[in-house]
RNA sequence: GGCUCUGUAGCUCAGUCGGUAGAGCAAGGGACUGAAAAUCCCUGUGUCGGCAGUUCGAUUCUGCCUGGAGCCA
């Protein structure tokens, strides 16, 4: 039995993850991309030791936060470890914020090997996407979005459309865990400042001595606004605030991929009766696999 | 008390030489195959502080009232 628990940041998904783990015997997959690094704890809201409840997690801390880890590596990864639980019977409960992740790791996504990596600093956006719609007539990837164009032109192979119907390999139950939008945005605001209090400051410090300075801390929110702050360019609340408005914009996104994305189960998380929606989820689960 | 500036979208502000307004951010929706906690797309009617005057017509000009900021006493 393969379950998958979605949602947004902050809605409990390491709580409920837990529960179901418990309540099956399965192992835990974390599905999350910037969890996999190391020593980005408190800002990612990493799963604690006392959380883990002795559940076994996979994809967490497994690379060093200089590291280049994609989505190419993670569906890598992670397939190995799902394949070898399943091949085990062993029941699997996936959790996670990051929507292409899961994707790549449930779906047909195929990534092929980059050998030489190109730089396209020199073209224009005008100039990239019609070398896009020279390869792919049917190319919907917009003009100004540069990432996802030379991502494009770096990574198909000549007569491989990159886009295909996405299909699922495993049979999964996708349980997406949901709050009214008011609610959540105060548990995220609030959350940010439980993880200044908790240290949160002191972590991404020690990082910012150390120089580390890759890929991971330029996108993961909380480090980056912090950097700024210790550079100077930010207050302290100023970048506290940021922190707050970017994940509650993250957690809209979130939104928008699992409800289309995906066929996902929603539940309602009670805040101060998380017992009652793990029951939902478990009965729901129940008649699922009958 | 006097002088000056100011009150326009949830916020910060533009603007209309008089014909009822527009940006950024927020917010909402969407896309998504190697940065995905990323990147990008779409969506802007709001008594233009209140009342009155001038005018065919005022958010725009004038007067008064009222809220805010500063300077002088």
């Amino acid at each position: 039995m393969i379950i998958a628990v979605v949602g947004p940041t902050g809605v409990g998904k390491t709580k409920m993850a837990v529960a179901l783990a418990k309540k099956y015997g399965a192992q835990i997959i974390s599905c999350d991309s910037m969890q996999v690094y190391k020593k980005l704890d408190i800002g990612t809201a990493k799963v604690t030791a006392k959380e883990k409840e002795s559940i076994i997690h996979h994809m967490i801390d497994i690379c060093d936060v200089n590291a280049d880890y994609s989505v190419y590596n993670y569906q890598k990864d992670a397939r190995a470890i799902l394949n070898k639980l399943v091949a085990s019977n062993i029941n699997v409960i996936i959790v996670g914020g990051t929507g292409l992740y899961l994707k790549a790791l449930l779906y047909n996504y195929e990534f092929k090997n980059i050998e030489e990596k190109r730089s396209f600093s020199e073209f224009t956006n005008e100039e990239l996407y019609e070398m896009v719609l020279k390869i792919n007539p049917n190319n919907d990837i917009h003009v100004n979005n540069r990432q996802r164009l030379e991502s494009y032109l770096k990574n198909h192979n000549k007569d491989d459309g990159i886009k295909k119907n996405s299909e699922l390999l495993y049979n999964t139950v996708f349980i997406g865990l949901t709050m009214p939008r008011e609610k959540l945005y105060n548990v995220i605001d609030s959350r940010v400042d439980e993880m200044i209090n908790g240290g949160l400051l002191k972590e991404a410090k020690s990082l910012y001595d150390n120089n580390t300075s890759g890929k991971s801390i330029k996108t993961a929110i909380a480090y980056k606004e912090l950097y700024e702050y210790f550079d100077g360019n930010l207050s302290l609340d100023g970048a506290v605030d940021l922190i707050k408005k970017r994940s509650r914009n993250y957690a809209k996104r979130q939104y928008t991929w699992f409800k289309n994305q995906m066929n996902v189960k929603w539940f309602n998380v009670l805040l101060n009766d998380f017992n009652t929606t793990i029951n939902e989820v478990v009965s729901y689960i129940q008649i699922q696999n009958k």
